[in-house]
DNA sequence: CGACCTTTTGAAACGATTCAATACTGGTGG
DNA sequence: CCACCAGTATTGAATCGTTTCAAAAGGTCG
């Protein structure tokens, strides 16, 4: 597999999970390997991270498993800015330097590796592909916000659960080989419109359109198929190679 | 005035436009002041930004007037991500490395400076405390677009109006001395719609209801003044205090 | 099996959009 | 100075998409 990201450090460390580190590539792959098996810490699926014990602006790297970024009205009413995937990183801090402002929380059990502000500079100096790979996959991150923003703010619910789906199958394309579009979703109706802005009974109903439509077929509660790409793509109002070139990180 | 973000420099700046560098703090405020002055570029209201002749991927310091980031749809509805006030920056990289996946351009008459990714690292070397603030700017606006996106979320046009008056009332108070809260909103409803995710249409109806119960009220086209700030901040769905903490930048 | 959670479905209600017509505003030239 | 223009704001009425409520059907796990 090529290198997207922090894909490959990730990669292969979930590979080798509790076992011994067994050298790939020295000069790149082992230094910052070492620093994420080091700092990895487990959650649970449902359990909220909090950092008090660690430094104030933590920076996260999610190893394995689905993170939730949300926030809340006060009525309780949660909006879903963002996931996390395996790959990604946030640098949590908020703009007065205290804790994040945004509710994190493992969908799934979940491995990250937790970095203090001053770990990671003195990480960033030491690798300086990591600085750029941070730099991409952050402006990769901006990207999609923009793009979700655009569908939130224009757009009906098709539009904005096809692509929803259509991120989702990108960004896991990027880290697991899966052929096709084929893909896990932890996520269930009420979580996915909490995504997109919608109520859960017609996020039903607009997934049960594209399954009856025959453009995305669902086994269990957690597997979805894209059967065709083409036709998801139109309904999100994007073509998947400009949307990947646009939302995906490249490699510097 | 006392230091937020970059405004003393871009204050400094726009105060002696055009006239004889004046010496203020030499130690902090002078370099990153002539750097302003060097690399600022000027644009005409409703010109977009553009950098063929410039680096692939600029990082902008505004100076002063609005800036508007857009996003489109293929029917040509836009969509408005952010906007950029006097004092805010924004290193325009995409995903890939090539050229802003937004659309930028000037909503009024503004004044830009423009850096290459390479002059900024340099700056940013020479001036740590640059290299804070960037980071804090950079937070507090991936914080605004949270609030946002919480808000075309979950959330009716009430609501979403309210946000964004509060939003530009404290982001203005940041740089402007502007006494209550009074500011010029240089927007007609149309944009003020593309920006809340509204009809224009919508948009006039409930800054209608906004100025009937008395909360705010109207002068000429641009000038907002809200008369009840809490009852406006219980209608946005926050309380100022809070909201400022989590959306304003503060210096490290 | 029963308890619990999630998905599905229908019908009514609501909020926002659209369309279309009318008033207002600031800027232009006669 | 007024008449006119284009752009913008305002208003009403009909329509549409989504939400809400409520109830039934599936799934999963003890």
């Amino acid at each position: 597999m090529t290198e997207i990201g922090f894909v490959p450090f990730t990669q292969s460390l979930k590979d080798q999970t509790g076992k011994r580190s067994q050298a790939t590539d020295p000069k790149r792959g082992q230094p910052f390997q070492c620093a994420l098996a080091a700092h990895a810490r487990g959650f649970k699926a449902g359990q909220e991270l909090t950092f008090e014990g660690d430094a104030a602006a933590p920076v996260l790297c999610v190893l394995s498993g689905w993170l939730r970024l949300s926030k809340s009205l006060a009525d309780g009413q949660r909006q879903i800015i963002d996931f996390l995937l395996p790959g990604d990183f946030v640098a949590s801090a908020s703009a007065d330097g205290t804790a994040s402002t945004l509710q994190i929380d493992a969908l799934t059990d979940a491995e990250v590796a937790i970095f203090s502000e001053i770990q990671w500079t003195r990480m960033k100096r030491n690798r300086p592909d990591l600085h750029w790979q941070a730099i991409h996959l952050s402006a990769a991150s901006r990207a999609r916000l923009a793009e979700r923003i655009l569908r939130l703010g224009k757009g009906g619910a098709q539009m904005r659960i096809a692509y929803a789906l259509l991120e989702f199958c990108l960004r896991l394309k990027a880290t697991r080989g899966s052929a096709n579009c084929k893909f896990q979703m932890p996520l269930n109706q009420q979580q996915i419109g909490d995504f997109t802005g919608l109520s859960s009974v017609h996020v039903c109903r607009t997934m049960r359109r594209l399954v009856d439509s025959g453009i995305i077929s669902i086994h269990g509660h957690l597997e979805i198929r894209i059967n065709d790409v083409a036709a998801l793509s139109k309904l999100a109002g994007t073509d998947v190679q400009q949307l990947s070139r646009e939302i995906m990180p490249r490699i510097a």
